[in-house]
DNA sequence: CACGTTGGTTCAATGACCGAACTGACCCTG
DNA sequence: CAGGGTCAGTTCGGTCATTGAACCAACGTG
């Protein structure tokens, strides 16, 4: 498409890579897929949304092999969106991004995120200092910080509100 | 701004990145201005961006404090913008964002980036494996790949096919 | 059989982005 | 000193994307 998403005369693969995730909330929601959130109805309450621009991003993530949908009950038949590796590869990117944003833009602490193993805390491009390896997504330990509200109105960020590891699907209804 | 820009629901620093550099083209002034553009009209001549957002990205970039607008001559009165700490605290975002591209998305190698201490390719977030640390952004030498075009049009991108260290100012007349 | 849940689609209005034209300050050349 | 060129924008009408609200459809429950 001529206008809107590509970028045609860049010659560049960080070009390339937005032209796939640099619409307006395409990295919210793979964030959101890394957090462990599955549904199209926790992204929707949980991003605040327009339920079009959800459903197209949703579209054109699955094609572009970032989620993967999936079917999880056939009587009513109901369908969750995983995210798959080429997803989580993202992960260093927006690890980098929010610790930029937290350096320049954020006073206090909203989230910490630590190596499961040993409890450390992540390095700024997900490493972890203390053993000095790459910590794998599912090893990665996430906290809320004192910065967070800590009774928020929708069911989606009370469940983030707990510790849990990055990747591990979300319970909405327990909560 | 209620659309378009802002995440008002989300409390999180990705949020809040993705607020300032999120936009359409932000990203890709701030690769240009890493790779040591600095002029309006190198900016447009490079990017091919409508004059008109790139004047408001330039100003928003200042405003944030990403770009300083500094003058450089008198008589016909010249500014040029140049990235400061806060800018160059994006490069491992990019970089990162970059290396997904390039694993997904494209075949041919565009771009080495190298320590040019030691002549070695970096690691997927800007460190350099045989040294084992992080590589300061202005001892990235950044050399053209075989994907890349040999005879661009613009001066801009035939200014960058030249092996070349990161923020080092790009000359444009000299070509 | 009314009602809720889930996962959408459709629609009019609004905002952002597009290319092209125009402006204005200055320089250089003949 | 008139004409043309450069640089850094601003203005403008048209097009595209995003928004919020309403609507829809399949199924399950009371």
């Amino acid at each position: 498409m001529a206008l809107g998403k590509d970028y045609a005369t860049q010659e560049c693969s960080i070009a390339r890579a937005l032209e796939i995730v640099g619409e307006r909330w395409t990295l919210l929601i793979v964030r959101d897929a890394l957090y462990g959130v599955r549904r199209y109805n926790d992204f929707l309450v949980h991003l605040g949304i327009p339920r079009a621009v959800l459903a197209a991003r949703l579209q054109t993530l699955t094609e572009e092999g970032i989620l993967e949908k999936r079917r999880y009950q056939e009587s009513p038949p109901r369908d969750e969106y995983v995210i798959t590796d080429r997803g989580i590869g993202l992960w260093p990117t927006i690890r980098s991004l929010g610790r930029w944003g937290r350096e320049h833009y954020d006073e206090a602490r909203l989230r910490w995120f630590r190596h499961a193993d040993c409890g450390t805390e992540l390095g700024p491009y997900g490493e972890c200092p203390a053993c000095g390896t790459l910590v794998p997504v599912e090893d990665v330990l996430m906290e809320p910080g004192p910065g967070l509200d800590p009774d928020p109105a929708d069911p989606v960020s009370r469940a983030l509100l707990k510790p849990r590891r990055l990747l591990q699907p979300l319970e909405t209804s327990q909560v």
